[in-house]
DNA sequence: TGCCCACTGGGCAAACTTGCACGATGGGAA
DNA sequence: TTCCCATCGTGCAAGTTTGCCCAGTGGGCA
């Protein structure tokens, strides 16, 4: 971490950009939010938006991204010699455990963006991208090309598989419906 | 006034840096002040500061300028063929008028930086650039140039005494002791 | 006395933001 | 269809902030 005041001010004004576009998406839903009007809300200009975010949902799903990125990072720090699969379910574990997610905000909101066309895809792309750099981590544990992207695959289609039905089924928590999924 | 973006974050750069300075001073003593806490206080680099006040004392009295401006610009909003004399009276009144200040911070502070060496020093200085402008303003309206000088003199230093003597005898309302000063 | 150290003001380059302009896109009205 | 208009992405110049620098100042201490 630099704690550097330069590189706080732009972690914050990336943070109100996702965290406005947000909610503005929740108030007003997902197409009828302008980029200006995201940017209005994050008292930053049109132009500063773009500067660090290429559309209105990748701005949305940067909140997605960053969780994916820890994920990731947890996967990461754990020692080489365990069992792949034990390493991955261990960081869905410990992802879950730090982010107690129990927000009604959350919730709502991925209940709103669901199914929304333009940002499924995006959405989409985004768990593409990280399957790549874990299949590229699980082939670093010894992992045949093939194995390391079926295992990579099949966890975050896991992954995805029980939050969507948690989405559904509030009634057990998330944690549960995920370690079922992976077994 | 400029509604853009850039013209409005430096407004509110200024005003944070000039609220963090007095908060600052007030609670520390106004010589155990640091630029650096200044800035940031108002989530700045100490270089920042430098390109907003000259130094410590300037921020702190920014509150005092901006007040002393006003006043300058209700003189000239003035009709050109009313008295002089009355003309002064008119703006005090009408600068009492818009900021009902009777909030205690403002009155603690006051109290606090009065008589504090380093902090008179710019006081006053504040109050001669203020009497040039207003001696020019005045000479504009007719008077020579000895009477526009004397008159601008008289009127802010009773101003100024008014104000301290109410610092001291809260018991009558600031604007009471003004309208007995400029008498 | 001389030395140290915190604080300051300001030069400078790099990084970042803003404002503006321009072309592209797409939806809706004539 | 064709035209209009809102929105968008992006290049560019100007304005602003940051970080690092260094020299000057003044208080405290050996």
């Amino acid at each position: 971490m630099d704690t550097g005041l330069r590189e706080r001010k732009k972690t914050a004004t990336r943070m109100a950009l996702h965290e406005a576009a947000v909610r503005l998406a929740l108030e007003h839903g997902p197409d009828r939010v302008t980029v200006e009007s995201i940017a209005d809300a994050a008292e930053v200009s049109r132009r500063t938006f773009s500067n660090y975010f290429a559309g209105k949902e990748e701005a949305i799903f940067y909140g997605d991204l960053v969780r994916l990125r820890r994920l990731l990072e947890l996967v990461r720090e754990q020692p080489g010699d365990e069992p792949p699969r034990a390493v991955l379910t261990t960081a869905a574990e410990r992802l879950l455990a730090e982010s107690d997610r129990l927000d009604p905000a959350w919730v709502a909101q991925r209940r709103l963006l669901r199914g929304h066309p333009s940002l499924a895809a995006h959405q989409v792309a985004a768990y593409a991208a990280m399957e790549r750099d874990l299949t590229a981590e699980l082939a670093d544990r010894g992992l045949s090309g093939l194995r390391a992207r079926v295992l990579a695959a099949t966890f975050l289609a896991a992954l995805r598989a029980a939050t969507q039905h948690w989405l559904e089924h509030p009634d057990r928590g998330l944690a549960e419906w995920v370690a079922e999924a992976l077994a």
